[in-house]
RNA sequence: GUGGAUGUAGCUCAGCUGGCUAGAGCAUCAGAUUGUGGCUCUGAGGGUCGUGGGUUCAAGUCCCAUCAUCCACCCCA
């Protein structure tokens, strides 16, 4: 085998893919519930979206992202992430003739080129929610509060809230020059790329998580000390709206974001046992982005959740197994004539909303039971040249092995009357 | 991009300090009185021992490279 799957990519089996689908009916509940409608996007887009949208300088667009010139000479990116494209379509799309706020969501493969390791992936699903017009914290609050509802259905327990805010373009400049000064007389002793980042973006240095680092820097001050009033009230409302959720949440004034886009409330997901990749989701404001992108300034908020990593966590709590769909009925035929028979008597079934199977390879009876009930089958009819002669079929019901001699026509009526009687 | 571990049938693994035709369990397929599944028994198919070099009379077993997986760093979902 000399072909294999790109590195860094799964291939969803049909054994999991229930599992799959399980989570993406949730997601699609929650979020429709709430009152978000789906989007969906291109799965690339010109570079430049996102060089402008993720930002410049950070890792994401400096060395994640896959990249090439399409047959017309155009950069063109596989996309990295959800936020970007979705302002970019609602905004070429005609935000502004939209009801307000649009509140969106979306669910689908994104794209980095990074060292996989467990819960990381080359490529890899999220789902995520945007709300797009809205400045009040209600909107924070509930973007923290409606993935919460999924990871509850979900199973996934402990998850950990952190949240904090990086304030806005009225308080942040202050913020970073003060980190500038606290830090300036260690910058020899922090890591390289603590270096790096000390001019570009200073605030990465509050979560650096190397031990010199650790070690070197001083008790920096805190952006939530600083913000200025309107960043404050606006946090501090959140906090209220969440705890009248009852959400628990912690305040971590060391959490910066990779993308550059956010601004004031930025928020993160943790759970245990799911290896050291442990956030499941994270999000914040975006207050600039919808006008980077070319629209008119308006304010935003989303969130985006790793469902690789929600798989791995539900796994790591509960096993997360049994998403099989059984099928009703199975034909077991014998001989030439029967074999024919029982191959449109399956279309019938299907025809009624019966879902039904035969066998195709021609073989023996005693292999097509053990197919049948393998399949989970809850019926399987069988065919000879007894049945044929009296248009009938002798259904037996699986789970408790009894039997009878049905007419061809009454069959369907007698799998949904059983359907309709049993639990589901 | 950096460091560490691992890489034998579809899956989980065994194979001692290099030595004859490479094994097990599960899975698959076929049989076990001629028309009946899940249990049991029997048998079969399936591996250029990740790939490419090298050392050796001889390599799955040693060395190098490469690819992949896992873990950590990093980053984030």
């Amino acid at each position: 085998m000399d072909i294999t799957a790109p590195r860094g990519t799964n291939d969803i089996l049909p054994d999991e893919v229930g599992l799959w689908q399980h989570v993406e009916e949730l997601v699609r509940n929650a979020a429709e519930r709430a009152g978000y409608r789906e989007i969906r996007t291109p799965i690339f887009e010109h570079t430049e979206l996102f060089e402008r949208g993720v930002g410049e300088a950070t890792d994401i667009v400096e060395k994640e992202m896959y990249t090439f010139t399409d047959r017309g000479d155009r950069s063109i990116t596989l996309r990295p992430e959800g936020t970007a494209p979705v302002v970019r379509a609602l905004v070429e799309r005609g935000l502004a003739s939209m009801s307000q706020p649009a509140k969106v969501y979306y669910l689908g493969p994104m794209f980095r080129y990074e060292r996989p390791q467990a819960g990381r992936y080359r490529q890899f699903h999220q789902f995520g929610l945007e709300v797009i017009g809205a400045p009040s914290p209600a909107a924070d609050a509930e973007v923290i509060a409606v993935p919460l509802e999924v990871f509850r259905s979900l199973g996934i327990q402990d998850v950990i809230v952190n949240i904090n805010s990086i304030g806005c373009p009225a308080c942040r400049p202050a913020y970073r020059k003060l980190l500038q000064e606290t830090y300036r007389p260690v910058l020899g002793k922090l890591c390289p790329s603590c270096v790096s980042r000390y001019d570009r973006n200073p605030l990465r240095l509050l979560d650096c998580k190397s031990e010199a680092c650790r070690r070197a820097l001083p008790e920096p001050p805190m952006i939530l000390d600083i913000l200025c009033p309107e960043c404050r009230s606006h946090f501090d409302e959140v906090r209220r709206l969440l705890d009248g959720l009852n959400v628990e949440y912690a305040i971590n004034p060391r959490l910066v974001r990779g993308l550059d886009y956010y601004t004031r409330t930025t928020f993160e997901y943790n759970v245990g046992g799911i290896g050291s990749q442990d956030a499941i989701g994270g999000g914040g404001r975006y207050d600039g982005l919808v006008e980077e992108v070319g629209g008119p300034p308006t304010p935003a908020v989303g969130v985006a959740c790793g469902l690789e990593r929600c798989v791995l966590a539900m796994r790591a709590m509960t096993g997360g197994e049994e998403y099989d769909a059984p099928i009703d009925i199975y034909f077991v035929a014998l001989g030439e004539a029967a074999r024919e028979k029982a191959f449109e008597l399956a279309f019938d079934m299907r025809s009624c909303g019966i879902s039904a199977d035969f066998d195709m390879l021609d073989r023996g009876m005693k292999a097509q039971m053990r197919y049948a009930g393998k399949a989970g089958s809850r019926f399987v009819a069988i065919i000879g040249d007894n049945e044929l002669a009296v248009e009938s079929v002798m259904l037996k019901r699986m789970a408790t092995g009894d039997q009878e001699l049905v007419r061809q026509s009454e069959v369907a009526e007698r799998i949904l009357e059983a359907r309709g009687g049993a639990a589901k």
